[in-house]
DNA sequence: CCCGTTTTCGAGGAGCCCCTCATGTTACGT
DNA sequence: ACGTAACATGAGGGGCTCCTCGAAAACGGG
């Protein structure tokens, strides 16, 4: 990857952060990082800022709410789910395309508990990952019919089914990560022998609606009862 | 079989419980039961009481702790589960005895969501399911292998694989469940297809060996905190 | 009907977390 | 060097849950 060819203040008009602001806003987000990956979208606001060696209310005033750290956190990963999924579109066997996609989709969630609840359905996507997400998805389902037009996947299956397979790696990866964290490569390569035409075998349902996957995908999974985040206005 | 002198305890032996004590064991019961399926192992005990109409001190004598708890709405489920393994140990067409094993476990898994968490991972399975849930994996290794020695399964699978099924589900059943109830079964015939023989293309991971099942069974999944072995790379 | 035993009740301590805000501190332009 | 706007702090109020325990109530055998 080269360096980005663009000059330096493309988004200016940020008003410039004091020089200790911003040494501590960089603790926090760092500090934020691991936690969240490590304990997903939950983790504890109190321990960022435990870790990062600033008080709770510093914490406050730079991300007035959890959702404003998740965003500056998961934009960057976002992005670079775009980007695999931009390589895959361009490869010429349409079959290693599909199978770069959705490698390298579940090589990001599997460092990053907080991303692959971001991915499965656990905040309204569009918030976060805002047009990231939709493009991401665009490009997928390109990528998935490309593999199927070519004959690789079977006839029955759609680009929807491949939320099958980030749905199913939440589950495979956390319960395998402290023992053989490379497991859900297996997993993911069971699925694509499932997905292949040739050894297709009739299904019981039928697909889910790209509908129905957004609405599974923007449903808030929060953790029962209220959901203050189902609430709009802040 | 010539008559004791002592007064039998055949398997009883239990204190026969006060009327209303018996009246409200009952109630809580069933609001945990109805709780823990919709709620998870985590739900609140205190709901629990509130929805059986008790203080919470009477949950408390009851089941001193929430494995108590656990332990008796669920080792009837384990019972179930054995019993659709043997099922299916008994049917002759071993890829038939080797679905119905696997749709019938989803399906517990599917109605609720603690027993789930209890198949996954959640709690030190061998003190919950006890020699039932030993059972169980044990007559599930043997179906999965005779569907594999009629050639049915494919030759790389092994027995451990099946846990892939397992883990995979929590994350369908969750995501789908308020948009499409059923859509874990078109899930399971993805990954049924993967496993057929026929079809079978390289894995790029070794299996799981059962002790590695066992552990990342047995670990539990706490509530975060202490599980930093996840990070890699960035 | 009475009284010992069993059972229930629910306030309350302890822990964890969210988020606010009055107060004190710091950086930086001039 | 100083004033001020920007920033940091952390106690504190509000929630939720876990679990304990002494006092009060209910049961049921004699």
């Amino acid at each position: 990857m080269s360096p980005r060819p663009f000059p330096p203040a493309p988004k200016a008009a940020v008003k410039p952060l004091r020089r200790d602001a911003q040494r501590n806003r960089d603790a926090i987000v760092a500090a934020a990082r691991e936690a969240f990956a490590r304990e997903g979208l939950d983790a504890s606001l109190e321990g960022v800022a435990r870790q990062a060696g600033v008080a709770i209310g510093t914490v406050y005033r730079h991300f007035p709410t959890r959702l404003a750290l998740v965003e500056e956190l998961f934009t960057a990963k976002f992005a670079e789910l775009v980007a695999a999924v931009e390589e895959a579109v361009a490869m010429d066997d349409a079959w290693q395309g599909f199978c770069h996609y959705l490698e390298r989709l579940c090589e990001l969630q599997a460092c990053d508990r907080a991303l692959h609840e971001l991915l499965s359905a656990r905040l309204p996507a569009h918030v976060i990952g805002g047009e990231l997400v939709g493009r991401a998805r665009k490009l997928g389902a390109q990528v998935f019919r490309a593999a199927q037009e070519q004959g690789f996947v079977r006839a029955d299956a759609t680009p929807e089914d491949a939320a099958f397979v980030i749905w199913s790696q939440v589950g495979i990866i956390q319960a395998t990560r402290s023992v053989a964290p490379q497991a859900w490569r297996r997993h993911l390569h069971f699925m694509l022998d499932g997905f292949r035409a040739g050894c297709a075998h009739p299904l019981p349902e039928p697909p889910l609606t790209p509908l129905q996957v957004d609405e599974a995908l923007t449903t808030i999974e929060c953790p029962e009862h209220e959901c203050q985040e189902c609430h709009e206005g802040q």
